[in-house]
DNA sequence: AATGCATATGAGAACTATTCACAACTGTAA
DNA sequence: TTACAGTTGTGAATAGTTCTCATATGCATT
Protein backbone atom coordinates (compact mmCIF):
# COMPACT_ATOMS: atom_id res chain seq x y z
CA UNK A 1 0.00 0.00 0.00
CA UNK A 2 2.51 2.52 -1.46
CA UNK A 3 1.80 5.50 -3.41
CA UNK A 4 -0.83 5.24 -5.02
CA UNK A 5 -2.92 8.27 -6.44
CA UNK A 6 -5.72 9.67 -5.13
CA UNK A 7 -7.89 8.23 -8.12
CA UNK A 8 -6.74 4.33 -7.51
CA UNK A 9 -7.51 4.47 -3.78
CA UNK A 10 -11.10 5.60 -4.90
CA UNK A 11 -11.38 2.73 -7.39
CA UNK A 12 -9.85 0.58 -4.75
CA UNK A 13 -12.41 1.31 -2.34
CA UNK A 14 -14.91 0.92 -4.71
CA UNK A 15 -14.14 -2.57 -5.47
CA UNK A 16 -13.81 -3.26 -1.95
CA UNK A 17 -17.57 -2.02 -1.26
CA UNK A 18 -18.68 -4.16 -4.04
CA UNK A 19 -17.24 -7.19 -2.64
CA UNK A 20 -14.41 -7.64 -5.37
CA UNK A 21 -10.99 -8.44 -4.03
CA UNK A 22 -7.65 -6.54 -4.49
CA UNK A 23 -5.27 -8.13 -6.05
CA UNK A 24 -1.88 -7.26 -7.11
CA UNK A 25 -3.19 -7.20 -10.90
CA UNK A 26 -6.17 -5.71 -10.30
CA UNK A 27 -3.77 -2.91 -8.38
CA UNK A 28 -1.51 -2.52 -11.59
CA UNK A 29 -4.42 -2.59 -13.97
CA UNK A 30 -6.52 0.67 -11.74
CA UNK A 31 -2.90 2.45 -11.60
CA UNK A 32 -2.77 1.89 -15.39
CA UNK A 33 -6.35 2.83 -16.21
CA UNK A 34 -6.09 6.20 -13.66
CA UNK A 35 -3.13 7.25 -15.59
CA UNK A 36 -4.33 6.71 -19.02
CA UNK A 37 -5.94 9.91 -20.70
CA UNK A 38 -5.97 8.58 -24.16
CA UNK A 39 -9.07 5.52 -24.66
CA UNK A 40 -6.47 2.52 -24.68
CA UNK A 41 -8.36 -0.65 -25.97
CA UNK A 42 -7.94 -4.02 -23.61
CA UNK A 43 -4.48 -4.74 -25.08
CA UNK A 44 -3.10 -1.96 -24.63
CA UNK A 45 -4.29 -1.95 -20.73
CA UNK A 46 -2.47 -5.62 -20.92
CA UNK A 47 1.03 -3.97 -21.67
CA UNK A 48 1.13 -1.13 -19.54
CA UNK A 49 -0.28 -3.19 -16.86
CA UNK A 50 2.68 -6.04 -17.59
CA UNK A 51 5.03 -3.54 -16.70
CA UNK A 52 3.91 -2.94 -13.46
CA UNK A 53 3.20 -6.27 -12.70
CA UNK A 54 4.38 -8.94 -15.13
CA UNK A 55 1.77 -11.64 -14.23
CA UNK A 56 -1.36 -10.08 -15.05
CA UNK A 57 -2.79 -12.27 -18.48
CA UNK A 58 -5.23 -10.29 -20.98
CA UNK A 59 -8.13 -12.69 -19.93
CA UNK A 60 -7.92 -10.87 -16.17
CA UNK A 61 -7.83 -7.20 -18.18
CA UNK A 62 -11.13 -8.25 -19.78
CA UNK A 63 -12.89 -10.06 -16.48
CA UNK A 64 -11.76 -6.93 -14.60
CA UNK A 65 -12.51 -4.57 -17.03
CA UNK A 66 -15.86 -6.20 -17.06
CA UNK A 67 -16.24 -6.16 -13.27
CA UNK A 68 -14.78 -2.26 -13.50
CA UNK A 69 -17.86 -1.60 -16.24
CA UNK A 70 -20.54 -2.79 -14.19
CA UNK A 71 -19.25 -1.09 -10.73
CA UNK A 72 -19.59 2.33 -13.34
CA UNK A 73 -16.26 2.75 -12.63
CA UNK A 74 -15.14 2.13 -16.03
CA UNK A 75 -17.04 3.51 -19.68
CA UNK A 76 -16.48 0.81 -22.63
CA UNK A 77 -16.49 2.35 -26.01
CA UNK A 78 -17.10 0.31 -29.26
CA UNK A 79 -15.86 2.97 -32.28
CA UNK A 80 -15.67 2.12 -35.34
CA UNK A 81 -12.79 -0.13 -36.18
CA UNK A 82 -10.76 -2.38 -33.82
CA UNK A 83 -12.19 -3.57 -30.87
CA UNK A 84 -13.11 -1.96 -27.56
CA UNK A 85 -11.87 1.19 -26.10
CA UNK A 86 -12.28 2.10 -22.41
CA UNK A 87 -12.06 4.80 -20.08
CA UNK A 88 -12.27 5.95 -16.17
CA UNK A 89 -15.73 7.70 -15.60
CA UNK A 90 -15.00 11.22 -14.42
CA UNK A 91 -17.37 13.58 -13.52
CA UNK A 92 -19.66 14.87 -16.47
CA UNK A 93 -20.64 12.55 -19.23
CA UNK A 94 -19.60 13.52 -22.22
CA UNK A 95 -19.29 12.41 -26.00
CA UNK A 96 -16.66 11.51 -28.60
CA UNK A 97 -15.37 13.38 -31.71
CA UNK A 98 -13.02 10.67 -33.51
CA UNK A 99 -10.23 12.24 -35.99
CA UNK A 100 -10.62 9.73 -38.98
CA UNK A 101 -7.21 10.68 -39.94
CA UNK A 102 -4.99 10.18 -36.74
CA UNK A 103 -7.60 7.55 -34.29
CA UNK A 104 -7.07 10.40 -32.01
CA UNK A 105 -10.46 11.43 -29.60
CA UNK A 106 -11.49 14.17 -28.11
CA UNK A 107 -14.51 14.57 -25.98
CA UNK A 108 -17.01 17.22 -25.83
CA UNK A 109 -20.26 17.81 -23.88
CA UNK A 110 -23.17 19.45 -25.21
CA UNK A 111 -27.09 19.81 -23.07
CA UNK A 112 -28.66 21.43 -26.09
CA UNK A 113 -28.66 18.03 -27.65
CA UNK A 114 -28.98 15.55 -24.80
CA UNK A 115 -32.30 17.83 -24.02
CA UNK A 116 -33.58 17.33 -27.76
CA UNK A 117 -32.84 13.37 -27.63
CA UNK A 118 -34.75 13.35 -24.19
CA UNK A 119 -37.46 15.26 -26.65
CA UNK A 120 -37.35 13.13 -29.54
CA UNK A 121 -37.96 10.29 -27.61
CA UNK A 122 -40.48 11.38 -25.56
CA UNK A 123 -42.41 12.74 -28.05
CA UNK A 124 -42.30 8.45 -29.44
CA UNK A 125 -43.31 7.82 -25.85
CA UNK A 126 -39.81 6.52 -25.18
CA UNK A 127 -37.08 7.73 -22.25
CA UNK A 128 -33.16 7.31 -22.92
CA UNK A 129 -31.59 4.69 -21.19
CA UNK A 130 -28.46 5.94 -22.06
CA UNK A 131 -26.74 7.39 -25.94
CA UNK A 132 -24.33 7.09 -28.01
CA UNK A 133 -23.20 9.75 -30.16
CA UNK A 134 -19.76 9.78 -32.06
CA UNK A 135 -18.60 12.10 -34.63
CA UNK A 136 -16.01 11.07 -37.27
CA UNK A 137 -14.08 14.46 -38.45
CA UNK A 138 -11.25 15.53 -40.48
CA UNK A 139 -9.47 18.43 -39.31
CA UNK A 140 -10.39 21.08 -41.03
CA UNK A 141 -7.53 23.17 -42.86
CA UNK B 1 -36.65 -11.01 -65.22
CA UNK B 2 -40.14 -11.45 -63.89
CA UNK B 3 -41.55 -9.78 -61.23
CA UNK B 4 -38.71 -7.86 -59.33
CA UNK B 5 -40.24 -4.70 -57.65
CA UNK B 6 -39.06 -1.33 -58.28
CA UNK B 7 -36.70 -1.30 -55.39
CA UNK B 8 -34.61 -4.26 -56.59
CA UNK B 9 -34.91 -3.05 -60.29
CA UNK B 10 -32.95 0.08 -58.91
CA UNK B 11 -30.41 -1.45 -57.43
CA UNK B 12 -29.46 -4.13 -60.27
CA UNK B 13 -29.61 -0.75 -62.10
CA UNK B 14 -26.92 0.71 -59.98
CA UNK B 15 -24.98 -2.77 -59.56
CA UNK B 16 -24.93 -2.89 -63.57
CA UNK B 17 -23.04 0.49 -63.75
CA UNK B 18 -21.23 -0.17 -61.48
CA UNK B 19 -19.60 -2.92 -63.39
CA UNK B 20 -20.96 -5.94 -60.83
CA UNK B 21 -21.86 -8.95 -62.37
CA UNK B 22 -25.67 -9.37 -61.28
CA UNK B 23 -25.92 -13.11 -60.30
CA UNK B 24 -28.84 -15.23 -59.42
CA UNK B 25 -27.84 -15.11 -55.50
CA UNK B 26 -27.72 -11.55 -55.61
CA UNK B 27 -30.87 -11.22 -57.08
CA UNK B 28 -32.12 -13.08 -54.35
CA UNK B 29 -30.46 -10.61 -51.74
CA UNK B 30 -31.36 -7.50 -53.49
CA UNK B 31 -35.12 -8.85 -53.39
CA UNK B 32 -34.57 -10.24 -49.75
CA UNK B 33 -33.21 -6.29 -48.61
CA UNK B 34 -35.85 -4.73 -50.72
CA UNK B 35 -38.65 -6.47 -48.68
CA UNK B 36 -36.98 -5.98 -45.02
CA UNK B 37 -38.28 -2.71 -43.24
CA UNK B 38 -36.52 -4.37 -40.19
CA UNK B 39 -33.02 -4.06 -39.73
CA UNK B 40 -31.40 -7.21 -40.60
CA UNK B 41 -28.11 -8.83 -39.59
CA UNK B 42 -25.93 -10.84 -42.01
CA UNK B 43 -27.06 -14.49 -41.05
CA UNK B 44 -31.06 -13.59 -40.95
CA UNK B 45 -30.39 -11.96 -44.94
CA UNK B 46 -28.85 -15.45 -45.78
CA UNK B 47 -31.76 -17.33 -44.17
CA UNK B 48 -34.29 -15.33 -46.22
CA UNK B 49 -32.23 -15.38 -49.31
CA UNK B 50 -31.73 -18.96 -49.12
CA UNK B 51 -35.47 -19.32 -49.21
CA UNK B 52 -34.92 -18.16 -53.00
CA UNK B 53 -31.75 -19.25 -53.82
CA UNK B 54 -30.95 -22.24 -51.69
CA UNK B 55 -27.65 -21.70 -53.16
CA UNK B 56 -26.27 -18.42 -51.81
CA UNK B 57 -23.46 -18.87 -49.20
CA UNK B 58 -22.86 -16.50 -46.01
CA UNK B 59 -19.66 -15.51 -47.57
CA UNK B 60 -21.40 -14.10 -50.87
CA UNK B 61 -23.92 -12.46 -48.48
CA UNK B 62 -21.35 -10.43 -46.77
CA UNK B 63 -19.27 -9.43 -50.04
CA UNK B 64 -22.59 -8.41 -52.00
CA UNK B 65 -23.57 -6.53 -48.73
CA UNK B 66 -20.01 -4.90 -48.95
CA UNK B 67 -20.17 -4.28 -52.33
CA UNK B 68 -23.94 -2.24 -52.05
CA UNK B 69 -22.39 -0.46 -48.97
CA UNK B 70 -19.76 0.69 -51.09
CA UNK B 71 -22.29 1.72 -53.98
CA UNK B 72 -24.43 3.72 -51.36
CA UNK B 73 -26.95 1.48 -51.98
CA UNK B 74 -26.95 -0.34 -48.49
CA UNK B 75 -25.94 1.32 -44.79
CA UNK B 76 -24.34 -1.12 -42.41
CA UNK B 77 -25.20 -0.54 -38.40
CA UNK B 78 -22.95 -1.93 -35.70
CA UNK B 79 -25.46 -1.59 -32.31
CA UNK B 80 -24.70 -2.62 -29.10
CA UNK B 81 -24.57 -6.27 -28.87
CA UNK B 82 -24.23 -8.34 -31.55
CA UNK B 83 -23.44 -8.36 -35.19
CA UNK B 84 -23.69 -5.46 -37.59
CA UNK B 85 -27.45 -4.98 -39.26
CA UNK B 86 -27.74 -3.77 -42.73
CA UNK B 87 -31.13 -1.46 -44.79
CA UNK B 88 -31.29 0.15 -48.11
CA UNK B 89 -30.80 3.42 -48.09
CA UNK B 90 -34.04 5.47 -48.70
CA UNK B 91 -34.09 9.32 -49.40
CA UNK B 92 -33.44 11.07 -45.95
CA UNK B 93 -30.76 10.31 -43.30
CA UNK B 94 -31.88 9.18 -40.16
CA UNK B 95 -30.71 7.79 -36.97
CA UNK B 96 -31.87 5.42 -34.58
CA UNK B 97 -33.53 4.22 -31.40
CA UNK B 98 -33.48 1.03 -29.87
CA UNK B 99 -35.81 -0.48 -27.81
CA UNK B 100 -33.27 -2.25 -25.46
CA UNK B 101 -36.39 -4.55 -24.31
CA UNK B 102 -37.93 -5.77 -27.59
CA UNK B 103 -34.96 -4.85 -29.77
CA UNK B 104 -37.02 -2.64 -32.04
CA UNK B 105 -35.03 -0.23 -34.23
CA UNK B 106 -37.20 3.13 -34.74
CA UNK B 107 -35.88 5.54 -37.29
CA UNK B 108 -36.03 9.22 -36.28
CA UNK B 109 -34.83 12.89 -38.12
CA UNK B 110 -33.51 16.07 -35.98
CA UNK B 111 -32.33 18.81 -38.17
CA UNK B 112 -31.90 20.94 -35.31
CA UNK B 113 -29.48 17.61 -33.41
CA UNK B 114 -27.32 17.33 -37.27
CA UNK B 115 -26.92 21.42 -37.10
CA UNK B 116 -25.62 21.30 -33.40
CA UNK B 117 -23.26 18.73 -34.41
CA UNK B 118 -21.66 20.23 -37.47
CA UNK B 119 -21.34 23.33 -35.13
CA UNK B 120 -19.57 21.71 -32.36
CA UNK B 121 -16.90 20.16 -35.35
CA UNK B 122 -16.42 23.32 -36.50
CA UNK B 123 -15.91 25.39 -33.35
CA UNK B 124 -13.38 22.52 -32.15
CA UNK B 125 -11.71 23.03 -35.93
CA UNK B 126 -12.90 19.52 -37.50
CA UNK B 127 -15.73 19.12 -40.07
CA UNK B 128 -18.15 15.91 -39.73
CA UNK B 129 -17.54 13.60 -42.12
CA UNK B 130 -19.68 11.37 -40.75
CA UNK B 131 -21.70 10.12 -37.33
CA UNK B 132 -22.99 7.81 -35.45
CA UNK B 133 -26.37 8.77 -33.09
CA UNK B 134 -28.20 6.06 -31.19
CA UNK B 135 -30.77 6.07 -28.19
CA UNK B 136 -30.90 3.37 -26.37
CA UNK B 137 -34.55 3.66 -24.86
CA UNK B 138 -37.22 2.08 -22.76
CA UNK B 139 -40.95 2.41 -23.36
CA UNK B 140 -42.58 4.72 -21.45
CA UNK B 141 -45.46 3.54 -19.17
C1' DA C 1 0.21 -15.94 12.74
C1' DA C 2 -2.64 -19.77 10.98
C1' DT C 3 -6.88 -21.44 8.84
C1' DG C 4 -10.69 -21.96 5.59
C1' DC C 5 -12.91 -21.08 1.67
C1' DA C 6 -14.93 -18.25 -1.77
C1' DT C 7 -12.88 -15.75 -5.41
C1' DA C 8 -9.30 -14.80 -8.64
C1' DT C 9 -5.69 -16.42 -11.49
C1' DG C 10 -3.08 -17.86 -16.10
C1' DA C 11 -3.13 -20.78 -20.04
C1' DG C 12 -5.20 -22.12 -23.63
C1' DA C 13 -9.47 -23.73 -25.73
C1' DA C 14 -13.82 -22.03 -27.49
C1' DC C 15 -16.83 -18.73 -29.53
C1' DT C 16 -18.70 -15.09 -32.67
C1' DA C 17 -18.64 -12.21 -36.49
C1' DT C 18 -16.33 -11.52 -40.49
C1' DT C 19 -12.92 -12.05 -44.22
C1' DC C 20 -9.80 -14.71 -47.05
C1' DA C 21 -7.84 -18.30 -50.38
C1' DC C 22 -8.64 -21.11 -54.01
C1' DA C 23 -10.30 -24.09 -57.56
C1' DA C 24 -14.56 -24.47 -60.11
C1' DC C 25 -18.27 -21.91 -62.32
C1' DT C 26 -20.80 -18.26 -64.95
C1' DG C 27 -22.24 -13.44 -66.57
C1' DT C 28 -21.51 -10.68 -70.27
C1' DA C 29 -19.41 -8.38 -74.22
C1' DA C 30 -17.75 -9.61 -78.58
C1' DT D 1 -20.31 -19.53 -79.04
C1' DT D 2 -16.47 -18.20 -77.08
C1' DA D 3 -13.33 -16.29 -73.75
C1' DC D 4 -12.12 -14.43 -69.72
C1' DA D 5 -12.62 -11.56 -65.77
C1' DG D 6 -15.61 -11.55 -62.03
C1' DT D 7 -18.19 -14.63 -58.79
C1' DT D 8 -19.12 -18.70 -56.38
C1' DG D 9 -19.13 -22.14 -52.16
C1' DT D 10 -16.24 -24.33 -48.98
C1' DG D 11 -13.52 -24.35 -45.37
C1' DA D 12 -9.70 -22.24 -43.22
C1' DA D 13 -8.06 -17.95 -41.09
C1' DT D 14 -8.48 -13.81 -38.27
C1' DA D 15 -9.64 -10.66 -34.41
C1' DG D 16 -11.69 -9.68 -30.29
C1' DT D 17 -13.54 -11.51 -26.39
C1' DT D 18 -15.22 -14.98 -23.12
C1' DC D 19 -15.01 -19.47 -21.02
C1' DT D 20 -13.03 -23.67 -18.56
C1' DC D 21 -10.51 -25.60 -15.16
C1' DA D 22 -6.96 -26.74 -12.03
C1' DT D 23 -4.17 -24.01 -9.02
C1' DA D 24 -3.29 -19.98 -6.21
C1' DT D 25 -4.56 -16.28 -3.04
C1' DG D 26 -7.19 -12.39 -0.58
C1' DC D 27 -9.21 -11.71 3.57
C1' DA D 28 -12.59 -12.60 7.46
C1' DT D 29 -12.20 -15.38 11.27
C1' DT D 30 -9.80 -17.24 14.75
Amino acid sequence: MAGESERTEKMITALRKAGIRVTRQRIALLGVLADADDHPDAAELHNRAKRVEPTVSLATVYRTLSALEEEGVVHRHSFEGGGARFETTHEEHHDHILDVETGQVIEFQSDKIEQLQDEIARELGYEVVHHRLELYCRKKR
